[in-house]
DNA sequence: GCGGCTAAGTGTGTAATCTACACTTAGATG
DNA sequence: CATCTAAGTGTAGATTACACACTTAGCCGC
């Protein structure tokens, strides 16, 4: 079977970032694919695939996602789109990026299709990806640090409760830079929507501290009186 | 001749959202094209059309624009890609949505191709737009307002030389909010990037207005450095 | 049970910035 | 020269940002 056009068309694809965090570890991860199949047969990538003709572009996404590492349900948002003519060494190949936040306990991570493997890299250990992808991959992570100053997706990479401390560790992890402990809990308090749930911490040698959790519902409704979270 | 592929492709195009300003109107204008062939024949649109097989997406835009409103040399940048499966109704069509500056006294408008007008509106008088085009509208005079505080390309919207009154003519207008004029001569000043030409207004009937240029070489040496414009 | 370890948690003074607000000045016109 | 229009300018008070260090709670090992 094969499909005829009066002009010629390129393909379309979606690649997506995905970021994620530990809570035990400083760095901000970011999840890669090696490919198995040419071209740049063996080396890392964004994981990605073709747009199906009958499905949303965000729908594509989350199904890459899903069959390339196993990763459902996570926060998803459009990146840009990439159109260079040559930027894919077999034909015309547009793709539309995307970036994703996961909460990595939440996920073990599996290799699966047409990746050899999956795993995640610390953003500071990625070096020459397959096709643009170094390029993508700059992009999203510059998004990812103007974006998360004014909205609150930071959440995203914690557990549903979290302490501030863990918190702050995220921000500093996209910022690339330390905060001041009092400042920034002073600064997170004032929005008013990360609110104590009454549990502490469990086993951990020393005093516990005080979880937290995102209170999405008021964020909701503020924002839609204008109100702009900011850290 | 025709094309065959393995498996279907939808057809790509480019779709720009055109802001305008001229220092004699309050209104931020819009540039509207009114489609002269189905589907939604009759009814006004943005500009856009097929992207060639082997351009670029930036040059489809520019390309299309120059072709369907004779405009040229205009700030672009893209905004989001559209890809509903339904959203056009003949086939699948996903657009990468542009949005772009121009200073409405160098350009004459003109109808070409296969676009039966072309005209300005005023942002506020813009109804009911073919295909979801007034969700990209939407979508991008959000980003418009978003990144006019902290970019400066309010001046794309002015001629080389301006007055401050204009620039802040131009803030209102895309904030649809009056602003404070000491206020916001403080800030303007204060970036160090908009200096005084030595000239003055012409031909006006009171106190003429000093006229003051953007100083872009200054902006793009202080950006490598981590400036950060804000307004 | 107490000494030591680890991270949690907390406040203040100073500097910088934001906001609200109204009058004088320059130039054109009749 | 009187009038009209928009240009141009400063300050006081409130708010916010920033830098900075010690005490407290809980666990652990002895």
């Amino acid at each position: 079977m094969s499909f005829s056009y009066e002009y010629p068309r390129g393909a379309l694809t979606v690649d997506c970032v995905v970021f994620g965090f530990d809570a035990d570890d400083a760095d901000l991860q970011v999840m890669l694919i090696q490919r198995n199949l040419p071209p740049f047969k063996g080396d890392w990538a964004l994981p990605g695939g073709f747009v199906h003709i009958d499905e949303t572009l965000d729908a594509a996404a989350r199904r890459e996602l899903r069959e390339e590492t196993g990763i459902t349900n996570l926060y998803l948002e459009q990146l840009y789109t990439f159109g260079a003519p040559d930027r894919d060494p077999r034909e015309r190949v547009v793709t539309v990026a995307y970036y994703a936040l996961v909460r990595m306990s939440d996920h073990e991570v599996r290799a699966a299709t047409d990746a050899a493997d999956a795993a995640w890299f610390s953003v500071h250990d990625v070096t020459q990806l397959a096709f643009d992808h170094d390029e993508i991959f700059t992009i999203a992570l510059d998004r990812l640090r103007g974006k998360v100053r004014y909205a609150p997706i930071g959440f995203e990479l914690l557990p549903e409760k979290f302490t501030l401390t863990q918190l702050q560790h995220v921000y500093e992890a996209i910022l690339g830079q330390e905060l001041d402990k009092r400042n920034f809990r002073r600064k997170v308090q004032k929005t008013g929507l990360v609110v104590e749930t009454g549990e502490v911490q469990k086993d951990v040698a020393h005093r516990a501290a005080r979880l937290f959790r995102f209170d999405q519902k008021q964020y909701r409704a503020l924002e839609k009186n204008g109100f702009n979270f900011e850290i």
